[in-house]
DNA sequence: CGGAATCCAAAGAGATACTG
DNA sequence: CAGTATCTCTTTGGATTCCG
């Protein structure tokens, strides 16, 4: 579909869309240089329920962000790892923090003023 | 409600947060270089209503990315534009244009695969 | 071990109607 | 012109329970 000038399409929104999950962009940051198993992302992000995991990495899955690789063994193995397309959003990863760490300090400032 | 911040404070969440309003990247994008009063904006995000333009525009306000400028006039005339820290955020929202299409150009590809 | 199914609460987004 | 006040619908995140 192309960009119609409006909300269809509209490429910033499916760039934000697609990490915009509550964890999305933790577990991204995880994965970047190595492969994962389930239970290590888990380990990895406390706080969050396997529910959830499990939504957030079928949903990365489905947009190509992330890879998913089942081992037919028991007890069951699953790893997971970044796409080429996954591992693109790192640059843009990094300027994020740049922006929500100006914004924190900004923050702060303005609560020193009161 | 503008984000209170989470208990990790990652910066990454904070920086989504505030650019993550379903019209809040397109208000963005008609306020670079120029100021637009209310209605200009209206007319130039068709779809959105009234309501949801004062909710995000409120929430733009307070996370210091958009100023308002109140004429006491009759009838009244408010004007929108960029903070410096709202003009800081350009660079990313082109990076995340650059994704979108990646992306979409990702997903045309899997279309034609079928 | 790595899920799926179900249910629930909270937040986002929009429609509609009224107002200084 | 530029809002507020409600109400509703939908989407998300999370808790719990069951399964191959």
């Amino acid at each position: 579909m192309p960009y119609q000038g409006g909300v269809y399409g509209c490429p910033v929104e499916e760039a934000l869309h697609m990490i915009s999950g509550k964890w999305k962009p933790r577990i991204i940051h995880e994965l970047l240089g190595q492969t994962r198993r389930f239970s290590e992302l888990q380990r990895l992000i406390p706080g969050m329920s396997r529910h959830v995991l499990t939504t957030q990495l079928r949903e990365l899955e489905a947009d190509n962000i992330v890879e998913r690789t089942v081992y037919p063994t028991v007890p069951p193995k699953v790893e997971y790892s970044l796409t080429d397309f996954g591992r693109s959003l790192e640059p843009v990863l990094e300027q994020l923090v740049g922006v929500g760490e100006r914004y924190i300090s900004l923050r702060k400032n303005e609560a020193v003023e009161k």
